[in-house]
DNA sequence: TTTAAAAAAGTGTTCGAGCACGCAATGGGA
DNA sequence: TCCCATTGCGTGCTCGAACACTTTTTTAAA
């Protein structure tokens, strides 16, 4: 016997109020002039009847525009951007229906003067809530004060800064994700030798969440009685677009004959990959993160045996959903939403490439 | 300049077309009575404007209930129920404001005659829409003729089942999951020997999909020149509660001194997890299925080094949501939707237990 | 040409919540 | 007593789509 269940409108405890419901409506959102009687009778027969809103009719209803504004750096620099900007993109297509309109920012990830041009640009157009990828650290932390006194939410992603009182921060567990690729590694490694941690082209100073993988990293390794089989040492790698890491890499592997693993901290494995195929290094482990084309390529040619995916795609996709959820929804934020840490192989690749 | 996005109503496209509203809405449900020439001029119109119903103010209106019904194992005599009951929980609670309602219809996965009474009463309820995991193949086939011609939508999901005409079927790509496995273990394995496919209390005649993964798991170790130093071996592995696989097991590696790698098709990992804890058999690598709570225990002490998430949560929750699609916002289903293969370990576990 | 039937097109109400508006009752000051 | 401000309360329109209902136009038969 399936029972159409009933549901509560203002009518029906207005009129179970005597009363209409201009006069719940008032109360129900503290608008006022009701006299103390009513309102408590009103009250009361809101938790008998446990009222709930109809979100639908509510959102068909008020119809406001919110206008969202994204800080996130170009696409066409760097392709690990294309993510986030479809993830936020597929966001804003859900949420127009409930009138989110999503201006995007872009600037330039290789010059901290784009970034507070645009960081101003965002100031001057005051939009209703903010996702930013806060790549330059010492630059975004005056405009978090300042968005914070003009009451702008802004919900962090890719990079977590502490104490600047966002909204929420959406990404992965650095420290976590440098125990899992250890993990990884290890359980792939037969004989002992030394592991390197390559930071490939990012500048460390602006990058904390890198140091705190090397860290998860390193502590996997002086866990569990490793320290003695396995040696880990780590390197900057920096070089302009038309060399490779070649020079660099050399230099280590002599250093280090019995280098057995390399661990990429970024989306830069690929560089990596390309000089252990050329060099007919095929027994030297790797693990990088994303899965940006030149990285699945390398994937599917077994030169980088597995990949941990930061899904950047959904990092714009739930950030803009957090705000929505603030905004419009009125529903509890938590501050920190972390993301699974995929991990990819040439097997199961297809599975995170385009979701659903 | 952040202009108010135009949204599109029936209206502006009535307006357009120099008819009304009633004759846009005509055409956009084909109800008929529409002059030719007046119904392309709006159907022109209509992708224009790039018309998109607002699917708020649609469900506001009609408000009809659906009922669904879901036709699955009891979670209390096999735990991993428990994850798919979970998924459909929440994408009902999700879809209350849609007038969706669903009826569970809990059977005993142990007994084919309370599948069938089972199946039988969701016939008599005659519901909007079903989700149903088929694992007892032979008995659920007459259901399915029958459920189509009353013209009720059902999704399979868990077990896949092909030619019998589903909505869809939700769930993983079996003879990848297979290959993922072995790809997995290979990874591991040091040294040459033997390695084990092991069906743990499950009849296979009834489970198709397990036969599947073993294809996977075989031809994985076909390919790549493995053949020569990987020995695949596979055997059903069936007792009673109170035993365990202990005999089984002791045969097995009797017979196989090399035994160095366990590949269970099923959630019962734990099982013989057990067994190799016992027998302080540190260097067999074991790789399972499902987040199950004994699961769980020996991932954490490193006795099952990865497990597989099927992800039996999001089964049921997306099992619910494609029904919703078709008969709520009447989208277009796609007949097969596989699931990820997410890659568990001890490190990572926490970020698939409870979604978001 | 008239007329009825059929086809085509237009109108108006409904869903539940939000909010503007307006009316009635009360109170205080002159 | 009159006037106006304040408080309390009710009415009615709106959002966009769905659909029942009415009205107009066309077509075919007499």
């Amino acid at each position: 016997m399936s029972v159409k269940k009933k549901i509560v409108r203002i009518k029906d405890i207005a009129e179970r109020a005597q009363t209409s419901k201009g006069t719940v409506d008032r109360v129900l959102h503290n608008r006022g002039r009701v006299a103390d009687d009513v309102r408590e009778r009103i009250l009361a027969i809101i938790k008998e009847l446990n009222y709930e809103p109809n979100l639908i009719a509510q959102s068909l209803k008020s119809q406001r525009a919110f206008n969202l504004a994204a800080l996130v750096p170009d696409p066409d620099l760097d392709s690990y951007w294309e993510a986030p900007r479809n993830g936020l993109e597929k966001a804003e297509k859900e949420l127009r229906q409930y009138g989110v309109h999503v201006t995007k920012f872009i600037f330039n990830s290789h010059e901290e003067g784009s970034f507070i041009a645009k960081a101003r640009e965002v100031t001057r157009e005051h939009p209703d809530g903010l996702l930013i990828a806060p790549i330059f650290y010492k630059e975004a932390l005056p405009f978090f004060k300042e968005w914070t006194e003009m009451g702008i939410p802004y919900v962090l992603f890719n990079t977590q800064i502490e104490h600047v009182g966002p909204l929420c921060y959406i990404g992965q567990d650095s420290y976590r994700s440098g125990c899992l690729a250890a993990k990884i590694l290890r359980f792939g490694l037969h004989t002992p030798g030394t592991v390197l941690v390559a930071h490939v082209n990012e500048d460390i100073s602006n990058s904390a969440h890198l140091i705190t993988k090397e860290e998860g990293f390193r502590d996997y390794f002086k866990g569990e009685n490793l320290a003695d089989t396995f040696k880990v040492i780590s390197s900057e790698i920096n070089f302009p677009d038309e060399e490779g890491p070649d020079r660099q890499l050399d230099e280590i592997r002599k250093k280090n004959p019995d280098l057995n693993a390399i661990y990429v901290t970024n989306s830069k494995a690929f560089e990596v990959a390309a000089y252990l195929e050329k060099n007919g290094l095929t027994d030297i482990k790797l693990i990088g993160y994303d899965l940006v084309e030149h990285n699945q390529e390398y994937l599917k040619k077994d030169v980088i045996h597995f990949l941990i995916n930061q899904n950047p795609l959904g990092q714009g996709y739930w950030g803009i959903h957090q705000l929505a959820n603030h905004l419009i929804f009125k529903k509890e934020i938590q501050p920190i939403k972390f993301l699974p840490l995929d991990i990819i192989t040439k097997e199961n690749l297809d599975y995170y490439l385009d979701p659903q």
